[in-house]
DNA sequence: TGTACATCAGTGAACGCGCGTTCACTGATGTAC
DNA sequence: TGTACATCAGTGAACGCGCGTTCACTGATGTAC
């Protein structure tokens, strides 16, 4: 069955009101987000944006899970093609597509990571796209693991039970049998990366770090052998 | 000189307007903080706060550097009361307070730490005030090493030397002769505390991580470890 | 100590703005017979 | 294939809201002589 003209337009339309709101985003941040304003960027009056949207919570939700989608995608694809490299350099990869991501796209980055929109809470629908930058990364400790070249994590300092036991059904949530010490190393380096990322797009960082692109990899790569990667 | 009756009274009132903005800003966050909310708050006409305070970007600075400061005091009273004990406890305590500080003013930390607000530019004047904190945490490495109690960190992965540089530099601002890859790992430590408050505050590890206590203090101490720092 | 003038806190009305959302409508596209 | 009716995209006006900021004003407090 052929789409129709009627389905066809409104695709396009849906589309460009999307694009229209992804730029103004871009521009504004999410806070500053405004139907009208995106109505008027397509050239359309601001009661017509609602035929494609239902209201300002709806079309925050959407950018969300597009932007987590974007995301995700790229870190897949960093993941997916250096799956040749050793280890330490496929997770370092991995890294860089989102920090490169995260650069290109501050204000989306911050709609996800940043602080809470004033009077909008995310409803289920943003979850499972969210996941999906997680499992790229956490691919590589999988495959590396799955190939017996992961290190068990030197563990200096003794940790709580329940938090093991937490990781181990994290584990479970990732099907693999990976260790529950591991995850939990896995997960701080996880909110490093991310409070490094954050840090330099709300440029925290600004007057004690000049080249972020060298602090991020070294941390990436710092992190990445506390986690077990090895470089072949 | 004692203060006459009308400087007492604009104290008073200076002070009654800063804590309804708090109050305010603790409700809504930066991004939804209203000039006219205050004014209704404390009982006055909204035109009226134009004596107290220039426009809405000056109240919104002197709520960081209020918010700052405060900070700042928490955790230099932190390390100020633990140091007698061991340095690695000493620098778990203080993180501590930030993490509590963290926790018990969320909008606050979001104020200072998350998303930048629209239209607002933080002027000149938050800078100092801004390195309160960092100076309190790094001031445990700085006794430390003072008293020869550092260990010079393990550094398994290469670092690039044109960072190395910029960590010495850095040093040299906190007027310490501590190692340049010490610091490096220090502001790796910093970055990951607060990436890990910011995921918990935003609720980004809902349905991980349920003990957010234990997992911060699990991986406060595991830094501490790196940054050299050991339990006597 | 008393008086005249200056300073300043707070009022109330107003300006101009942008926002999200609703609603009755027109006219084009799609569907059933 | 043609016609009658249903669906749906987009319009334009309106509602009610809250915002930051300005301005001329009143009346109380402070200061100089």
């Amino acid at each position: 069955m052929t789409p129709s003209k009627r389905q066809e337009a409104r695709q396009r339309t849906t589309a460009e009101l999307m694009a229209a709101a992804r730029a103004q985003l871009a521009e504004v941040g999410a806070a500053g987000l405004s139907l009208r304003e995106v109505a008027r960027r397509i050239g359309m009056v601001s009661s017509a944006v609602y035929r494609y949207v239902d209201s300002r919570d709806d079309l925050l939700t959407r950018l969300i899970i597009e932007a987590y989608d974007d995301l995700g995608q790229a870190a897949e694809e960093a993941a997916g093609s250096h799956e040749a490299d050793g280890d330490l350099d496929r997770w370092a990869a991995t890294a860089h597509a989102i920090r490169d991501w995260a650069i290109g796209h501050p204000h989306q980055y911050l709609l996800l990571y940043g602080s809470p929109v004033p009077g909008y809470a995310a409803p289920q629908d943003t979850v499972g796209p969210g996941t999906r930058v997680t499992f790229a990364l956490v691919g590589v400790l999988v495959d590396a693991h799955a190939a017996g070249r992961l290190e068990p994590p030197a563990a200096p300092v003794p940790v709580a039970d329940d938090l093991l036991v937490e990781m181990a059904e994290l584990a479970g949530v990732a099907r693999t049998e990976v260790d529950p010490a591991t995850i939990l190393v896995f997960l701080a380096a996880w909110t490093q990366m991310f409070g490094l990322i954050g840090f330099e797009i709300t440029s925290q960082t600004r007057g004690m770090v000049t080249d972020h692109r060298s602090l991020f990899d070294a941390t990436v790569r710092q992190l990445g052998h506390h986690v077990g990667l090895r470089h072949r």
